[in-house]
RNA sequence: GGCCCCAUAGUCUAGAGGCCUAGGACGCCGGACCCUCAUUCCGGAAACAGCGGUUCGAAUCCGCUUGGGGCUACCA
């Protein structure tokens, strides 16, 4: 067991683990954040604790419409459920951070009141100004402390100038993360500077918020990604002036992209919503998140959720930051594309066919159909396209197919002969259809696969595609035969449109 | 620039001094199977960033260098 954890988790007063999960609706719910989330919900499951999604909004310039509902939905799409949020509430709330100001203004005013804080007048122009003379001076560009100097009975406090209120950050000593997944963590006080608390329009600024929020929501163990590192020490600072017990921090490694560089836009699909656009299933999602920063102790990687709950162990957490790979993501997807319930994959792949206007209310049996179309495609993307031609007759024959499989001039009556043949057939399933092409092959004096390749492009238009066996038997008697027809009259006619 | 974090194959990772001639997974290459494709099954190439220590012994501990990332906002 980690040391760090004892004393939380074990003996008699048994405080319950508290974690949470504090995005900003800035945007749609990020792979990064989906996996924050993931560790934090395994973490809180796995501890018999409880999991709070707390909406980060206090910028309300930032905030985009319908972000905070996107993010919900992603996250309850991967199977990630929460004990509190702003939209099932609970007994910490509200969960909204801009429903919070109120407490967050008392507490800046309390530390006003005992001197830990002061009020700045300094306006951003004077500021930028600064920091560009630090800066071409290659110097750190930190708040000068000008107004921290102010006489307290300087006039501008009697002023209605509008003011920011600044920590007073000690200019000694030392700041300790103890992080639960990289150690002890110092950082020299004197290295910051007096950082804002709360804007000059009255709301608080985000380090200042996290730290009451954590505080009054009961957080236990807060576990982000490591770009907070940095700023948690401003963080233990104000935990300690307000005296207010520290909580346990963990950060974890960030998602890079394959350049190395952070995760944006013009990476492609960074966010779960993308995903789930290209056909990739929530539970391959979730599986191969867990799977960037964290593994099992025994190689074991396709798992369910309740097997990671399980084995989750904020101890087995690499430190170093993980690139995503879509081509492992892909492939895990195809692992769940054969291997989850055929009803899931059903629900899952209908919006698909839906958009793409398939009626595949009259044809084979759908769920028949899926099973030939599962073992070979990666994506939903990739069944739904797998699927087509189950419902949709061949518009036209795949070109290098039609050089190959069409090229002999026998080729018509063959497929004719093959539909006669077919027609009479009693039984029909895939020994008797083997049969039937044996037969015919036989007669010809040809190979079986001559016949293979030709009736495949013909009834479904490509060259690729299931076994034709089991194919036939799932597209049905009639409809074989007709397309057998249809086939070998384009050829006759040379209406045989190649596929570009 | 300053501070902080990190460093095993192209990528995700196992590894907490001898079990490592470094294991697994994706991808890649080759082969087998097969009516095509996809699977599946074999096989292969591919890594401890560098340099110094500590030690009988280092991928594992320490230092430096290099490289990557983060923070340094009246963003979160």
């Amino acid at each position: 067991m980690n040391k760090l954890l004892m004393g939380i988790s074990c003996s008699g007063g048994k405080r319950v683990i508290r974690v949470r999960y504090a995005p900003s609706p800035t945007g749609t719910l990020h792979i990064g954040g989906a996996r924050t989330a993931l560790f934090n919900y395994l973490f809180a499951r796995h501890h018999h604790g409880q999991f709070v999604l707390r909406v980060e909004d206090t910028d309300r310039a930032r905030l985009v419409p319908g972000s905070e509902e996107g993010m919900v939905a992603g996250l309850r799409s991967l199977g990630i459920n929460w004990d509190e949020g702003p939209d099932i509430g609970g007994e910490f709330g509200p969960y909204r951070v801009s429903e919070r100001v109120l407490r967050h203004q008392q507490a800046v005013k309390r530390l006003l009141d005992q001197g830990l804080a002061y009020r700045c007048y300094c306006t951003p122009e004077e500021l930028e100004q600064e920091r560009k003379r630090l800066e071409s001076q290659k110097l750190p560009p930190r708040y000068s402390g000008k107004c921290r100097l102010r006489p307290p009975n300087d006039p501008i406090f009697q002023s209605d100038e509008p003011f920011v209120v600044r920590m007073k950050v000690p200019s000694k000593g030392e700041t300790v993360v103890n992080d639960l997944i990289r150690g002890r963590v110092v950082f020299e006080n004197r290295i910051l500077d007096d950082f804002v608390l709360q804007k000059s329009d009255g709301t608080p600024v985000y380090n200042f918020a996290v730290v009451l929020d954590d505080h009054d929501m009961a957080i236990t163990h807060v576990i982000r990604g490591e770009e907070h590192l940095s700023n948690t020490p401003k963080q233990i600072l104000i935990y300690e002036a307000l005296n207010l017990p520290v909580p346990q921090f963990a950060h974890l490694p960030m998602i890079l992209a394959p350049d190395h560089t952070k995760l944006s836009k013009r990476h492609g699909a960074t966010s779960v919503e993308e995903y789930r656009e290209q056909g990739i299933l929530p539970e391959a999602l979730v599986n191969y998140l867990l799977l960037l920063g964290w593994s099992a102790s025994d190689d074991t990687e396709i798992m369910t959720l309740d097997q990671a709950i399980e084995w989750f162990d904020l101890n087995r957490v690499q430190h170093t930051a993980a690139i995503y790979d879509i081509k492992k993501l892909v492939w895990m997807n195809s692992q769940y594309m054969r291997t989850i319930p055929i009803g899931t994959l059903i629900d899952y792949v209908l919006p698909f066919i839906k958009s793409r206007q398939l009626d595949v209310s009259r044809g084979p049996d759908l769920a028949r159909a899926i099973e030939l179309g599962r073992e070979r495609s990666h994506t939903l993307l990739e069944l739904r396209e797998a699927l087509t031609f189950f419902y949709e007759r061949p518009r036209s024959f795949d070109e290098q197919g039609v050089k190959k499989h069409f090229a002999d001039e026998k080729t018509p009556e063959r497929l004719r002969a093959l539909a006669q043949s077919l027609k009479k057939l009693r039984v029909w399933d895939h020994d008797h259809l083997v049969a039937v092409y044996d037969e015919e092959a036989k007669q010809l004096g040809i190979k079986r696969a001559a016949l293979i390749h030709p009736t495949r492009l013909a009834v479904t238009g490509k060259t690729v595609g299931p076994g034709l066996f089991e194919l036939l038997e799932v597209l049905g008697q009639e409809e074989t035969v007709a397309r057998l027809l249809d086939a070998a009259t384009a050829i006759t006619e040379q209406h045989v449109k190649p596929t570009p």
